[in-house]
DNA sequence: ATCCATGCAAAGTGTTTGCAGGTGG
DNA sequence: CCACCTGCAAACACTTTGCATGGAT
């Protein structure tokens, strides 16, 4: 909430009531909630709260990395024939993502923290990065 | 390209062209197509090919363990306002996700077949399973 | 010959954008 | 007071669905 108030001082962009109320919604809650949840809890306290003011706060958000998202952001769906046991390199630069492969990492082990919610039976790694062409020789 | 023909005969589902070389065009790349991409490739060899064949097709081999999906699918977008290095813990029923932390996870060492791909900067485990309520007292 | 699968077109989601009036600095 | 934000509504991209024809078994 102090980050919030912070940066969006230092971008000089505006603290409207709208966007501490969606930032205070979303720090305070640990489930990942999709625009729409956002728009239905947060209009309790701004009845006239607009669904598109949740989107723009929120993309402006991520902007100024005070939020991020689940999975790949504003996408079609991917598909993959791939059914074996695997693992993914995925570019932050051109959504390139391939396979990779590891025994370490099938094995790796749930820690107590995980062990809490649930019972795990599959362990998926995603290393995120720079793909060879994004981080390559030319520009960015 | 076996176990496509050998499940759709053991599921009594017809072994029509499109579906042939949908499949067949997602196994021969690695890239983890869109629908519509998929739909452009197979394009060239079947002209009057429907998108929403393409789509009706990948879902129903997702429905036979031929293929999946990258990320959460069908889903709309999900936010964190955590910033902190963290990892995910995903319920494969009921979509729930939930952070956690791993001092572990933090710090694994990126495989020689991932560091070919390009330059690894974060490492982020997703843990599938089911919750305590999926999992839990009641019915399956 | 039968029934399933396809193509077409239209509907359905979730998300984005243009604009006029309102609000914060 | 000025520029930036918001709400509204329409547009948009991606995916799904209903229906009649066409194809696989």
């Amino acid at each position: 909430m102090e980050r919030c108030r912070r940066l969006l001082k230092q971008h000089g962009i505006k603290q409207t009531q709208q966007r501490l109320q969606i930032f205070h919604e979303l720090a305070g809650r640990s489930d990942h909630p999709s625009a729409e949840e956002v728009y239905h809890s947060v209009r309790q306290r701004i009845p006239a709260l607009a669904l598109d003011t949740v989107y723009r706060t929120l993309w402006l958000m991520i902007d100024l990395g005070l939020v991020s998202t689940l999975g790949p952001s504003r996408e079609p769906m991917r598909f993959d024939a791939n059914m074996d046991l695997h693992h993914h390199f995925i570019c932050t630069a051109c959504g390139m993502a391939r396979d990779f492969y590891s025994a370490e990492y099938n094995q790796l082990a749930a820690p107590r923290a995980a062990r809490a919610l649930g019972q795990v039976s599959r362990v998926q790694v995603g290393l995120l990065g720079l793909c060879a062409k994004c981080s390559g020789p030319a520009d960015h």
